[in-house]
DNA sequence: CAGTAGATAGCACGTACGTGCTATATCATC
DNA sequence: GATGATATAGCACGTACGTGCTATCTACTG
Protein backbone atom coordinates (compact mmCIF):
# COMPACT_ATOMS: atom_id res chain seq x y z
CA UNK A 1 0.00 0.00 0.00
CA UNK A 2 2.81 2.35 0.80
CA UNK A 3 4.43 1.72 -2.56
CA UNK A 4 1.14 1.97 -4.44
CA UNK A 5 0.05 5.18 -2.73
CA UNK A 6 3.27 6.90 -3.78
CA UNK A 7 3.98 5.46 -7.21
CA UNK A 8 0.65 3.97 -8.17
CA UNK A 9 -0.67 0.43 -8.48
CA UNK A 10 1.17 0.17 -11.78
CA UNK A 11 4.47 0.24 -9.91
CA UNK A 12 3.32 -2.44 -7.51
CA UNK A 13 4.66 -5.43 -9.45
CA UNK A 14 5.71 -8.81 -8.15
CA UNK A 15 9.33 -8.13 -9.08
CA UNK A 16 9.42 -4.65 -7.62
CA UNK A 17 7.85 -5.76 -4.37
CA UNK A 18 10.32 -8.66 -4.12
CA UNK A 19 13.20 -6.26 -4.64
CA UNK A 20 11.80 -3.86 -2.06
CA UNK A 21 11.47 -6.71 0.45
CA UNK A 22 14.85 -8.22 -0.41
CA UNK A 23 13.41 -11.61 -1.32
CA UNK A 24 12.90 -13.46 -4.58
CA UNK A 25 9.99 -13.00 -6.94
CA UNK A 26 8.82 -16.52 -6.15
CA UNK A 27 8.74 -15.63 -2.50
CA UNK A 28 6.25 -12.86 -3.16
CA UNK A 29 4.35 -14.70 -5.83
CA UNK A 30 3.55 -17.66 -3.58
CA UNK A 31 1.68 -15.35 -1.23
CA UNK A 32 -0.74 -14.01 -3.81
CA UNK A 33 -0.84 -16.42 -6.74
CA UNK A 34 -1.23 -13.65 -9.29
CA UNK A 35 -0.57 -9.99 -9.83
CA UNK A 36 -4.28 -9.33 -10.01
CA UNK A 37 -4.82 -10.77 -6.54
CA UNK A 38 -1.92 -8.75 -5.18
CA UNK A 39 -3.60 -5.62 -6.46
CA UNK A 40 -7.02 -6.72 -5.29
CA UNK A 41 -5.87 -7.44 -1.77
CA UNK A 42 -3.87 -4.24 -1.61
CA UNK A 43 -6.91 -2.17 -2.56
CA UNK A 44 -9.13 -4.10 -0.16
CA UNK A 45 -6.75 -3.53 2.72
CA UNK A 46 -6.52 0.18 1.88
CA UNK A 47 -10.30 0.35 1.91
CA UNK A 48 -10.33 -1.15 5.38
CA UNK A 49 -7.82 1.43 6.57
CA UNK A 50 -9.83 4.25 5.01
CA UNK A 51 -12.92 3.02 6.84
CA UNK A 52 -11.04 2.84 10.13
CA UNK A 53 -9.22 6.15 9.77
CA UNK A 54 -11.84 8.31 8.08
CA UNK A 55 -15.36 6.91 7.92
CA UNK A 56 -15.54 5.49 11.43
CA UNK A 57 -14.30 8.55 13.36
CA UNK A 58 -15.96 10.93 10.91
CA UNK A 59 -19.42 9.42 11.17
CA UNK A 60 -19.26 9.06 14.95
CA UNK A 61 -20.44 12.62 15.45
CA UNK A 62 -24.15 13.36 16.00
CA UNK A 63 -26.29 13.66 12.88
CA UNK A 64 -26.45 16.94 11.02
CA UNK A 65 -23.90 19.66 10.49
CA UNK A 66 -21.66 18.18 13.17
CA UNK A 67 -21.36 14.90 11.31
CA UNK A 68 -20.71 16.64 7.99
CA UNK A 69 -17.93 18.77 9.43
CA UNK A 70 -16.57 15.83 11.36
CA UNK A 71 -16.26 13.70 8.24
CA UNK A 72 -14.49 16.47 6.34
CA UNK A 73 -12.09 16.99 9.20
CA UNK A 74 -11.50 13.25 9.50
CA UNK A 75 -10.44 13.19 5.86
CA UNK A 76 -8.11 16.16 6.18
CA UNK A 77 -6.63 14.70 9.33
CA UNK A 78 -6.08 11.39 7.53
CA UNK A 79 -4.10 13.24 4.89
CA UNK A 80 -2.29 15.34 7.47
CA UNK A 81 -1.29 12.33 9.53
CA UNK A 82 0.17 10.69 6.44
CA UNK A 83 -1.76 7.49 6.89
CA UNK A 84 -0.43 6.68 3.43
CA UNK A 85 2.88 8.24 2.49
CA UNK A 86 1.62 9.16 -0.98
CA UNK A 87 -1.49 10.96 0.26
CA UNK A 88 -5.00 9.59 -0.05
CA UNK A 89 -4.71 6.11 -1.53
CA UNK A 90 -7.92 6.39 -3.50
CA UNK A 91 -7.17 9.78 -4.99
CA UNK A 92 -4.04 8.15 -6.40
CA UNK A 93 -6.01 5.16 -7.69
CA UNK A 94 -8.69 7.30 -9.22
CA UNK A 95 -6.19 9.32 -11.21
CA UNK A 96 -4.42 6.19 -12.34
CA UNK A 97 -7.50 4.30 -13.42
CA UNK A 98 -9.62 7.06 -14.89
CA UNK A 99 -9.48 5.34 -18.27
CA UNK A 100 -12.64 3.22 -18.50
CA UNK A 101 -11.43 -0.37 -18.46
CA UNK A 102 -10.74 -3.08 -15.97
CA UNK A 103 -12.07 -4.16 -12.63
CA UNK A 104 -10.00 -1.73 -10.57
CA UNK A 105 -11.44 1.16 -12.54
CA UNK A 106 -15.00 0.05 -11.90
CA UNK A 107 -14.46 -0.43 -8.19
CA UNK A 108 -12.65 2.84 -7.74
CA UNK A 109 -15.34 4.66 -9.66
CA UNK A 110 -18.07 3.25 -7.46
CA UNK A 111 -16.04 4.13 -4.36
CA UNK A 112 -15.86 7.67 -5.65
CA UNK A 113 -19.59 7.84 -6.26
CA UNK A 114 -20.14 6.45 -2.79
CA UNK A 115 -17.98 9.13 -1.22
CA UNK A 116 -19.67 11.97 -3.09
CA UNK A 117 -23.06 10.45 -2.32
CA UNK A 118 -22.20 10.19 1.36
CA UNK A 119 -21.28 13.86 1.51
CA UNK A 120 -24.54 14.71 -0.25
CA UNK A 121 -26.54 12.64 2.24
CA UNK A 122 -24.91 14.39 5.18
CA UNK A 123 -25.70 17.77 3.63
CA UNK A 124 -29.32 16.72 3.18
CA UNK A 125 -29.50 15.59 6.78
CA UNK A 126 -28.18 18.94 7.94
CA UNK A 127 -30.80 20.65 5.77
CA UNK A 128 -33.56 18.50 7.28
CA UNK A 129 -32.38 19.43 10.76
CA UNK A 130 -32.58 23.08 9.79
CA UNK A 131 -28.84 23.67 10.20
CA UNK A 132 -28.31 24.38 6.51
CA UNK A 133 -30.49 26.61 4.36
CA UNK A 134 -33.26 24.69 2.61
CA UNK A 135 -32.35 26.36 -0.66
CA UNK A 136 -28.91 24.77 -0.87
CA UNK A 137 -28.30 22.30 -3.64
CA UNK A 138 -26.90 19.31 -1.75
CA UNK A 139 -25.10 17.95 -4.78
CA UNK A 140 -23.46 21.30 -5.38
CA UNK A 141 -22.25 21.70 -1.81
CA UNK A 142 -20.99 18.12 -1.77
CA UNK A 143 -19.07 18.90 -4.96
CA UNK A 144 -17.47 21.94 -3.38
CA UNK A 145 -16.52 20.14 -0.17
CA UNK A 146 -15.08 17.26 -2.15
CA UNK A 147 -13.13 19.71 -4.30
CA UNK A 148 -11.63 21.40 -1.25
CA UNK A 149 -10.60 18.12 0.37
CA UNK A 150 -9.21 16.65 -2.81
CA UNK A 151 -7.19 19.73 -3.64
CA UNK A 152 -5.83 19.84 -0.10
CA UNK A 153 -4.71 16.23 -0.42
CA UNK A 154 -3.34 16.85 -3.86
CA UNK A 155 -1.25 19.93 -3.14
CA UNK A 156 -0.08 18.67 0.23
CA UNK A 157 1.36 15.48 -1.20
CA UNK A 158 2.65 17.13 -4.37
CA UNK A 159 4.52 19.95 -2.65
CA UNK A 160 5.11 18.06 0.60
CA UNK A 161 3.68 21.12 2.30
CA UNK A 162 0.98 20.42 4.91
CA UNK A 163 -0.06 24.08 4.94
CA UNK A 164 -2.45 23.29 2.10
CA UNK A 165 -4.47 21.27 4.59
CA UNK A 166 -5.28 24.55 6.29
CA UNK A 167 -6.41 25.98 2.95
CA UNK A 168 -8.76 23.04 2.69
CA UNK A 169 -10.11 23.62 6.19
CA UNK A 170 -10.75 27.26 5.41
CA UNK A 171 -12.45 26.42 2.12
CA UNK A 172 -14.73 23.94 3.89
CA UNK A 173 -15.63 26.46 6.57
CA UNK A 174 -16.40 29.07 3.92
CA UNK A 175 -18.55 26.72 1.86
CA UNK A 176 -20.52 25.47 4.85
CA UNK A 177 -21.01 28.82 6.52
CA UNK A 178 -22.15 30.22 3.17
CA UNK A 179 -24.92 27.64 3.17
CA UNK A 180 -25.80 27.82 6.86
CA UNK A 181 -29.07 29.18 8.14
CA UNK A 182 -28.79 32.33 10.23
CA UNK A 183 -25.05 32.92 9.96
CA UNK A 184 -23.52 33.50 13.34
CA UNK A 185 -25.94 31.22 15.15
CA UNK A 186 -23.07 28.76 15.60
CA UNK A 187 -20.07 30.06 17.52
CA UNK A 188 -16.57 30.29 16.09
CA UNK A 189 -17.59 30.51 12.44
CA UNK A 190 -15.50 32.48 10.00
CA UNK A 191 -17.04 35.48 8.23
CA UNK A 192 -18.20 35.30 4.63
CA UNK A 193 -15.00 36.77 3.32
CA UNK A 194 -12.15 34.30 3.83
CA UNK A 195 -9.63 36.18 5.95
CA UNK A 196 -6.62 34.20 7.07
CA UNK A 197 -5.02 34.86 10.48
CA UNK A 198 -1.75 35.65 8.70
CA UNK A 199 -0.06 34.44 5.56
CA UNK A 200 2.54 31.65 5.64
CA UNK B 1 -1.09 13.42 -26.65
CA UNK B 2 -4.45 11.80 -27.08
CA UNK B 3 -3.13 8.47 -25.82
CA UNK B 4 -1.23 10.07 -22.93
CA UNK B 5 -4.15 12.20 -21.81
CA UNK B 6 -6.35 9.12 -21.49
CA UNK B 7 -3.96 6.44 -20.25
CA UNK B 8 -1.04 8.48 -19.00
CA UNK B 9 2.48 9.08 -20.27
CA UNK B 10 3.42 5.66 -18.94
CA UNK B 11 1.26 4.06 -21.61
CA UNK B 12 2.84 6.17 -24.33
CA UNK B 13 5.58 3.71 -25.30
CA UNK B 14 7.38 3.32 -28.61
CA UNK B 15 5.82 -0.08 -29.15
CA UNK B 16 2.31 0.98 -28.20
CA UNK B 17 2.44 4.04 -30.40
CA UNK B 18 3.72 1.95 -33.30
CA UNK B 19 0.87 -0.49 -32.84
CA UNK B 20 -1.66 2.35 -32.62
CA UNK B 21 -0.28 3.83 -35.85
CA UNK B 22 -0.01 0.47 -37.59
CA UNK B 23 3.72 0.81 -38.29
CA UNK B 24 6.82 -0.83 -36.87
CA UNK B 25 8.59 0.21 -33.68
CA UNK B 26 11.59 1.31 -35.74
CA UNK B 27 9.33 3.56 -37.75
CA UNK B 28 8.32 5.43 -34.62
CA UNK B 29 11.69 5.28 -32.97
CA UNK B 30 13.47 6.96 -35.88
CA UNK B 31 11.32 10.05 -35.39
CA UNK B 32 12.27 10.64 -31.78
CA UNK B 33 15.53 8.84 -31.09
CA UNK B 34 14.51 7.89 -27.56
CA UNK B 35 11.51 7.34 -25.38
CA UNK B 36 12.49 10.33 -23.26
CA UNK B 37 12.38 12.63 -26.26
CA UNK B 38 9.01 11.24 -27.30
CA UNK B 39 7.67 12.13 -23.87
CA UNK B 40 9.39 15.49 -23.82
CA UNK B 41 8.02 16.54 -27.19
CA UNK B 42 4.56 15.28 -26.31
CA UNK B 43 4.47 17.36 -23.15
CA UNK B 44 5.87 20.40 -24.94
CA UNK B 45 3.22 20.18 -27.62
CA UNK B 46 0.48 19.80 -25.01
CA UNK B 47 1.80 22.90 -23.29
CA UNK B 48 1.52 24.82 -26.55
CA UNK B 49 -2.06 23.68 -26.96
CA UNK B 50 -2.90 24.64 -23.38
CA UNK B 51 -1.49 28.11 -24.01
CA UNK B 52 -3.50 28.47 -27.19
CA UNK B 53 -6.75 27.03 -25.83
CA UNK B 54 -6.76 28.38 -22.27
CA UNK B 55 -4.18 31.02 -21.43
CA UNK B 56 -4.49 33.08 -24.61
CA UNK B 57 -8.28 33.45 -24.71
CA UNK B 58 -8.52 33.56 -20.92
CA UNK B 59 -6.06 36.40 -20.48
CA UNK B 60 -7.45 38.42 -23.36
CA UNK B 61 -10.12 39.97 -21.13
CA UNK B 62 -9.51 43.35 -19.45
CA UNK B 63 -7.58 43.29 -16.19
CA UNK B 64 -9.38 42.60 -12.94
CA UNK B 65 -12.37 40.44 -12.14
CA UNK B 66 -13.18 40.07 -15.83
CA UNK B 67 -9.83 38.48 -16.55
CA UNK B 68 -10.06 36.17 -13.55
CA UNK B 69 -13.49 34.92 -14.52
CA UNK B 70 -12.46 34.71 -18.15
CA UNK B 71 -9.50 32.47 -17.35
CA UNK B 72 -11.60 30.15 -15.21
CA UNK B 73 -14.21 29.90 -17.94
CA UNK B 74 -11.52 29.31 -20.55
CA UNK B 75 -10.31 26.34 -18.54
CA UNK B 76 -13.77 24.86 -18.06
CA UNK B 77 -14.52 25.37 -21.72
CA UNK B 78 -11.27 23.61 -22.62
CA UNK B 79 -12.39 20.63 -20.60
CA UNK B 80 -15.92 20.82 -21.96
CA UNK B 81 -14.76 20.96 -25.57
CA UNK B 82 -12.66 17.84 -25.00
CA UNK B 83 -9.50 19.43 -26.32
CA UNK B 84 -7.85 16.28 -24.98
CA UNK B 85 -10.00 13.17 -24.86
CA UNK B 86 -8.76 12.28 -21.39
CA UNK B 87 -9.56 15.66 -19.85
CA UNK B 88 -6.93 18.22 -18.91
CA UNK B 89 -3.58 16.84 -20.02
CA UNK B 90 -1.70 18.33 -17.10
CA UNK B 91 -4.09 17.15 -14.44
CA UNK B 92 -3.39 13.65 -15.76
CA UNK B 93 0.37 14.26 -15.75
CA UNK B 94 0.34 15.72 -12.28
CA UNK B 95 -1.41 12.70 -10.83
CA UNK B 96 0.93 10.35 -12.64
CA UNK B 97 4.14 12.06 -11.64
CA UNK B 98 3.37 13.17 -8.12
CA UNK B 99 6.17 10.97 -6.85
CA UNK B 100 9.22 13.22 -6.53
CA UNK B 101 11.66 11.99 -9.15
CA UNK B 102 12.51 12.66 -12.74
CA UNK B 103 12.45 15.57 -15.11
CA UNK B 104 8.78 15.28 -16.01
CA UNK B 105 7.84 15.55 -12.36
CA UNK B 106 9.85 18.71 -11.88
CA UNK B 107 8.41 20.38 -14.97
CA UNK B 108 4.86 19.44 -14.17
CA UNK B 109 5.27 20.65 -10.61
CA UNK B 110 6.52 24.03 -11.75
CA UNK B 111 3.67 24.26 -14.28
CA UNK B 112 1.28 23.65 -11.41
CA UNK B 113 2.86 26.34 -9.26
CA UNK B 114 2.70 28.68 -12.24
CA UNK B 115 -1.01 28.05 -12.72
CA UNK B 116 -1.84 28.57 -9.05
CA UNK B 117 0.38 31.65 -8.99
CA UNK B 118 -1.36 33.05 -12.05
CA UNK B 119 -4.76 32.68 -10.42
CA UNK B 120 -3.41 34.38 -7.31
CA UNK B 121 -2.04 37.27 -9.36
CA UNK B 122 -5.37 37.79 -11.08
CA UNK B 123 -7.13 37.80 -7.72
CA UNK B 124 -4.69 40.38 -6.43
CA UNK B 125 -5.25 42.54 -9.49
CA UNK B 126 -8.99 42.40 -8.93
CA UNK B 127 -8.42 43.43 -5.31
CA UNK B 128 -6.25 46.36 -6.40
CA UNK B 129 -8.98 47.48 -8.78
CA UNK B 130 -11.47 47.36 -5.90
CA UNK B 131 -13.56 44.62 -7.48
CA UNK B 132 -12.75 42.12 -4.74
CA UNK B 133 -12.79 42.81 -1.01
CA UNK B 134 -9.39 43.91 0.31
CA UNK B 135 -9.68 41.39 3.11
CA UNK B 136 -9.63 38.36 0.83
CA UNK B 137 -6.65 36.07 1.05
CA UNK B 138 -5.58 35.81 -2.59
CA UNK B 139 -3.87 32.46 -2.06
CA UNK B 140 -6.97 31.05 -0.43
CA UNK B 141 -9.31 32.18 -3.19
CA UNK B 142 -6.89 30.88 -5.84
CA UNK B 143 -6.91 27.54 -4.01
CA UNK B 144 -10.68 27.39 -4.05
CA UNK B 145 -10.98 28.34 -7.72
CA UNK B 146 -8.35 25.79 -8.64
CA UNK B 147 -10.15 23.17 -6.59
CA UNK B 148 -13.44 23.86 -8.37
CA UNK B 149 -11.86 23.68 -11.83
CA UNK B 150 -9.84 20.59 -11.09
CA UNK B 151 -12.78 18.73 -9.61
CA UNK B 152 -14.92 19.69 -12.60
CA UNK B 153 -12.27 18.30 -14.94
CA UNK B 154 -11.84 15.24 -12.79
CA UNK B 155 -15.46 14.21 -12.43
CA UNK B 156 -16.35 15.10 -15.99
CA UNK B 157 -13.69 12.86 -17.47
CA UNK B 158 -14.17 10.11 -14.89
CA UNK B 159 -17.93 9.81 -15.27
CA UNK B 160 -18.04 11.08 -18.86
CA UNK B 161 -20.70 13.46 -17.65
CA UNK B 162 -20.21 17.10 -18.67
CA UNK B 163 -22.81 18.26 -16.15
CA UNK B 164 -19.99 18.48 -13.58
CA UNK B 165 -18.65 21.40 -15.60
CA UNK B 166 -21.74 23.31 -14.52
CA UNK B 167 -21.02 22.41 -10.89
CA UNK B 168 -17.61 23.94 -11.40
CA UNK B 169 -19.06 27.10 -12.89
CA UNK B 170 -21.44 27.46 -9.96
CA UNK B 171 -18.65 26.87 -7.44
CA UNK B 172 -16.52 29.53 -9.10
CA UNK B 173 -19.40 32.02 -9.10
CA UNK B 174 -20.06 31.32 -5.43
CA UNK B 175 -16.42 31.69 -4.44
CA UNK B 176 -15.94 34.91 -6.36
CA UNK B 177 -19.21 36.54 -5.36
CA UNK B 178 -18.44 35.66 -1.75
CA UNK B 179 -15.25 37.68 -2.03
CA UNK B 180 -16.68 40.54 -4.09
CA UNK B 181 -17.07 44.04 -2.76
CA UNK B 182 -20.65 45.24 -2.50
CA UNK B 183 -22.45 42.06 -3.55
CA UNK B 184 -25.00 42.80 -6.24
CA UNK B 185 -23.00 45.65 -7.75
CA UNK B 186 -22.34 43.40 -10.73
CA UNK B 187 -25.39 42.18 -12.60
CA UNK B 188 -26.33 38.52 -12.96
CA UNK B 189 -24.51 37.29 -9.86
CA UNK B 190 -25.84 34.36 -7.92
CA UNK B 191 -26.90 34.85 -4.29
CA UNK B 192 -24.74 33.67 -1.39
CA UNK B 193 -26.61 30.42 -1.08
CA UNK B 194 -25.93 28.25 -4.13
CA UNK B 195 -29.36 27.64 -5.60
CA UNK B 196 -29.43 25.73 -8.86
CA UNK B 197 -32.08 26.49 -11.48
CA UNK B 198 -33.18 22.86 -11.29
CA UNK B 199 -31.48 19.60 -10.52
CA UNK B 200 -30.20 17.33 -13.31
C1' DC C 1 17.28 8.65 -65.46
C1' DA C 2 20.55 9.27 -61.36
C1' DG C 3 21.13 10.69 -56.87
C1' DT C 4 19.76 11.60 -52.37
C1' DA C 5 17.14 12.47 -48.12
C1' DG C 6 13.56 10.65 -45.34
C1' DA C 7 10.53 7.05 -43.70
C1' DT C 8 9.90 2.50 -42.55
C1' DA C 9 10.97 -2.57 -41.85
C1' DG C 10 13.56 -6.34 -39.98
C1' DC C 11 16.54 -8.26 -36.75
C1' DA C 12 19.19 -8.72 -32.50
C1' DC C 13 20.20 -7.72 -27.75
C1' DG C 14 19.42 -6.91 -22.86
C1' DT C 15 15.98 -5.87 -19.27
C1' DA C 16 11.75 -6.38 -16.53
C1' DC C 17 7.71 -8.48 -16.15
C1' DG C 18 4.00 -12.56 -14.88
C1' DT C 19 3.67 -17.27 -14.27
C1' DG C 20 4.43 -22.21 -13.45
C1' DC C 21 7.34 -25.73 -11.79
C1' DT C 22 10.51 -28.14 -8.39
C1' DA C 23 13.52 -27.99 -4.54
C1' DT C 24 14.87 -26.49 -0.10
C1' DA C 25 14.81 -24.20 4.10
C1' DT C 26 12.28 -22.80 8.54
C1' DC C 27 9.31 -23.69 12.26
C1' DA C 28 5.40 -25.32 15.13
C1' DT C 29 3.30 -29.51 16.80
C1' DC C 30 2.96 -34.11 18.16
C1' DG D 1 13.37 -36.35 16.67
C1' DA D 2 9.71 -37.09 13.00
C1' DT D 3 5.89 -34.84 10.49
C1' DG D 4 3.84 -31.44 7.98
C1' DA D 5 2.80 -26.77 6.88
C1' DT D 6 4.67 -22.46 5.43
C1' DA D 7 8.09 -19.54 3.31
C1' DT D 8 11.46 -18.91 0.12
C1' DA D 9 14.80 -19.91 -3.75
C1' DG D 10 16.03 -21.29 -8.36
C1' DC D 11 15.00 -22.00 -13.02
C1' DA D 12 12.52 -21.75 -17.38
C1' DC D 13 9.28 -19.75 -20.58
C1' DG D 14 6.85 -16.20 -23.16
C1' DT D 15 5.79 -11.24 -23.59
C1' DA D 16 6.67 -6.27 -23.95
C1' DC D 17 9.77 -2.89 -23.66
C1' DG D 18 13.98 0.50 -25.32
C1' DT D 19 17.69 0.68 -28.29
C1' DG D 20 21.07 0.10 -32.06
C1' DC D 21 22.07 -1.64 -36.48
C1' DT D 22 21.33 -2.49 -41.55
C1' DA D 23 18.32 -2.82 -45.46
C1' DT D 24 14.63 -1.25 -48.24
C1' DC D 25 11.09 1.66 -49.96
C1' DT D 26 9.32 6.40 -51.24
C1' DA D 27 9.58 10.80 -52.99
C1' DC D 28 11.75 14.80 -54.27
C1' DT D 29 15.68 17.17 -56.92
C1' DG D 30 18.74 17.74 -60.52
Amino acid sequence: MRLASVEGLGSLTIGRLAQELGISKSGVYAHFGSKTRLHQETVDEARRIFAREVLEPGLAAPEGLDRLESLCEAFLSYVERNVFPGGCFFAQLLAEFDAPSGRVHDEVLSDQQGWLGLLEQLVEAAVRLGELDGRVDAGQLAFELHAAMDMANYLTTLHRDPSFIERGRTAIRTAISGAATDPGARAGESPDVPVEPAEG
